[in-house]
DNA sequence: AACGGAACCTGAAAGC
DNA sequence: TGCTTTCAGGTTCCGT
């Protein structure tokens, strides 16, 4: 289930396999994740194609190839991993790329993800309706302010608005707002200078602090099963703040679960 | 335009 | 034990 911070180091480790190299194998199975769909466009715009360059934004891959480009959202259950190119293939194995020593497997259980094939220089529409990237661009505070003061609902909700914060997810929002000593129901047009002030710099400080925790050849997803939890707050309701010591609370914002503490996040 | 909610999927854990 | 419910870090679409 990943979030800017697992897509990051997905485009780092992908980058060191596939950089520089040719394919020279390719499978993809049909299935839903993949645009447009049917396997062929995807097979033929991979198959013996030198990637060039391996870009993030927001939660979409690009990979640039020789013979166009291919797009990946992992989706909630998505991760590229390695494997020996005599390995077999694995459950949930929903693409695979040959090339030089590496074997690249595209995993992805509930199949919320997408490959897509695209040519020509301009990008799709998911990529192209993507807001400012934290590590790639940068939030501006000052450039979020008047966007913010026009939105009625909550920050919480707010900061999953990929047109805002590209990047930003579930956990990430929870950890941020941990992190600025924000209420999550606070209207987003509710917060000062000072606070979207702090806000940034406490979204910069959490995606940091997690790709530190998860730079990796294979990340190991928070639900899945016996997977340690590197979070402060996220699924620790219960839990004592670990700043003052008051149980963490749950609720349920959008649909989505929200961690905080009700005393110190104001 | 903006918002809430359902839909799209599978699998593990918790509840009965 | 086994069946049912709940929940999961994603986006998209539809109705109001």
């Amino acid at each position: 289930m990943p979030e800017l911070p697992e897509v990051e180091v997905t485009a780092r480790n992908l980058r060191r396999w596939l950089r520089g190299r040719t394919v020279d194998a390719v499978e993809i199975p049909a299935t839903r994740i993949v645009r447009p769909a049917g396997p062929r466009a995807l097979v033929e715009l991979l198959d013996g194609a030198v990637v060039r360059a391996v870009e993030r934004r927001g939660k979409w891959l690009r990979l640039r190839l020789s013979t166009g480009t291919l797009y990946s959202h992992l989706g909630m259950t998505g991760k590229w991993v390695k494997r020996r190119r005599q390995d077999p293939s694995e459950r949930h194995e929903r693409a695979r790329l040959d090339a030089g020593p590496s074997s690249v497997r595209y995993l992805d259980a509930r199949l919320f993800g997408r490959l897509v094939a695209a040519h020509g220089e301009a990008p799709i529409a998911e990529w192209a309706a993507l807001g400012p990237d934290p590590l790639v661009d940068g939030l501006d505070p000052a450039q979020l302010r008047p966007s913010l003061a026009r939105i009625r609902r909550s920050i919480k909700e707010t900061l999953l608005d990929q047109r805002l914060f590209a990047g930003v997810g579930n956990i990430q929002a929870t950890e941020a707002l941990w992190r600025a000593r924000l209420n999550p129901e606070r209207p987003a047009s509710s917060l000062s200078a000072r606070e979207v002030g702090a806000l940034v710099r406490a979204i910069d400080a959490s995606i940091n602090e997690t790709l530190q925790e998860e730079e990796g050849p294979e990340i190991r997803y928070v639900e899945e099963p016996g997977a340690p939890n590197p979070f402060r707050v996220y699924a620790r309701q219960g839990e004592p703040c670990p700043r003052d010591g008051s149980p963490l609370q749950r609720i349920v914002q959008g649909g989505r679960a929200t961690v905080f503490c009700a005393r110190c996040q104001r």
